[in-house]
DNA sequence: GCCTGGTTTCGACATCTGTCAAATTAGACA
DNA sequence: TGTCTAATTTGACAGATGTCGAAACCAGGC
């Protein structure tokens, strides 16, 4: 373990808002809904395969078939994904097809990408 | 809800690591323990107090005077981010102060940043 | 050496979570 | 209409999690 510390610098970038700014309650309890929903391996699994899956979606029988779980557990998984605003779905005749929301992964993103600051910007 | 895809485009700014290639079951499970310790919102908070307390670090006593919560149990979300590797503390006579960890952070900004592709890449 | 204040660990408890089996819903097709 | 398949919902249950009070621990000062 390194045990490097994050330091702020000034004239380079800098760290991600997440870590830039506290928190306030209200937004923590925010986010934290969206990060415990991808803290589970199949939530995780089940995001990237849709995202990374041709054409940008993903049919549940092709998720179901990737895991060793039963349908519903699957279902209850996508659920707790739909309820973050992760994932949407549509159903096309017998199949539902799911894929990724923009919105959400761009909002994670931005919590996350670290900020660049200008040289004078304290 | 806008229910905008997240599709996958050549010539721009592709999707994040995350959603563009399916994880493998043991990245998902390494992944999904850091995100986990992160979905909780007083967790959220402590590291984002403690990453943005001047100096980059802050003292246990600070963080528990933020909160409404007994310092047993500040203690206890304080060793989950430790143990996943979020943050690191060194005792200083009296008081321990905790700092974040640039690498783990390091991880997860390169899972949620958008990958630049060529426009010839594919 | 032994107080004292700050911090962590321990033990307990209510709540939440992941999983499955069974029941239910929704559409396709005879 | 009835039946088949795909997916979700419901109900149940074991195990994990967040919280607290009490006890133990540790560093500094007397």
């Amino acid at each position: 373990m390194s045990n490097q510390r994050l330091l702020p610098l000034v004239d380079q970038s800098c760290c991600a808002p997440l870590v830039s700014e506290a928190l306030t309650a209200s937004e923590a309890a925010d986010l934290a809904q969206v990060l415990k929903a991808l803290g589970d391996p199949v939530r995780l699994r089940l995001l990237s395969m849709i995202g990374a899956h041709e054409g940008g979606e993903a049919c549940v029988c092709e998720l179901t078939d990737a895991f060793d779980l039963t349908p519903p557990t699957i279902s209850h998984h996508l659920k707790v994904l739909r309820d973050a605003g992760l994932i949407a779905c549509e159903r096309r005749g017998t199949w539902v097809y799911y894929w990724v929301l923009a919105e959400t992964m761009d909002r994670l993103t931005r919590m996350f990408t670290p900020e660049r600051v200008s040289a004078g910007a304290v």
